[in-house]
DNA sequence: AATAATAGTTATTGATTATAACTATTTTAG
DNA sequence: CTAAAATAGTTATAATCAATAACTATTATT
């Protein structure tokens, strides 16, 4: 991550604070700035549970959805299926989810958590949740709930939600 | 969204639809998922232009704070120095802005926009709002507002990003 | 039976992000 | 004033992440 450093030098005219007024007003800018505060807090949060969010993310897909296939996961994941594949090795080799041969299909596997999958699963959401909290104390509940709606609509109104 | 193919395999269990209803609880994964649709929408508004979401960013920041530096440019946009430079490298070949020699520091450039580049800038910037508007145009003018504000506090919140 | 399509994999490339070290200055401390 | 530390910008390089083509083994289509 990048650190912000303070400069001593400030009769310089030039060295005026900079003003990204412009930016600001563009709701993508706003989420991008916001995205990052969100995503350094759960690097944090995860680091403890030696899980990245992409780690994290498809553990919790596969919790849900147990039986799933790769390619499911993949498109929920929106990361293409050989970027995939590492993600799941790791899973697999920490023991946390199981790939066992499809019965009907013998090209595919079946992924399901582990107990120590979903245990860690648990640990790690309820983490996240606290520390989510803690970032959305700032907003009362029924700003929250609009906030919430609003990117529900927001990122269904492109179909698809592959990037 | 992705639909279930009709084959002979419909009556499998392991082809049910993919739940990502858990993840949906953490307001973290809706940003995401959010800016994604920001992001490849302002990619393709700024293609035209032959900008980037960088290029563009720093262009906005430049017009915006004519004779602003490098370093605090790098700062503004949250990149690290060394990636800065080839984006000012762009910038600067296609004529949108000029680097002239500090009078007070002979180390630093003054970053400045030629009137090609405040007029790309201008044009990419009406360009992104009428398409924000389009993306937007779910959300009734209160909510917006709502969501915009929450936004600001949100990422103020942790202290960091552009000061 | 021949052909096309799919699931997962490998190898590879390109883009992005981060780190170390260099130069030319400027600032600070003794 | 001089020596040491810090800063602005740069280069080179490494690490990480994302995208594409092609391969295998199956399965589906015609």
């Amino acid at each position: 991550m990048k650190q912000v450093k303070k400069t001593a030098k400030q009769d310089n005219p030039t060295e005026v604070r900079v003003s990204d007024k412009s930016l600001r007003q563009f709701m993508g800018y706003n989420i991008k700035r916001t995205f990052n505060v969100f995503h350094s807090d759960l690097a944090q949060v995860l680091a403890p549970f030696d899980l990245r969010m992409v780690t994290y993310s498809a553990l919790v897909l596969i919790v849900d959805n147990p039986g799933m296939r790769q390619s499911q996961l993949a498109d929920a994941l929106a990361i293409e299926r050989p970027n995939l594949v590492v993600v799941v090795d790791e899973l697999e080799r920490r023991e946390l989810i199981i790939r066992e041969p499809s019965k009907t299909d013998r090209r595919a596997y079946s992924l399901c958590a582990t107990l120590a999958g979903k245990r860690l699963c648990e640990k790690a959401s309820e983490a996240n949740r606290k520390s989510e909290e803690n970032l959305l104390s700032c907003l009362d509940d029924e700003t929250r709930e609009t906030v919430f709606r609003a990117l529900m609509l927001l990122k269904e109104s492109s179909a698809g939600g592959t990037t």
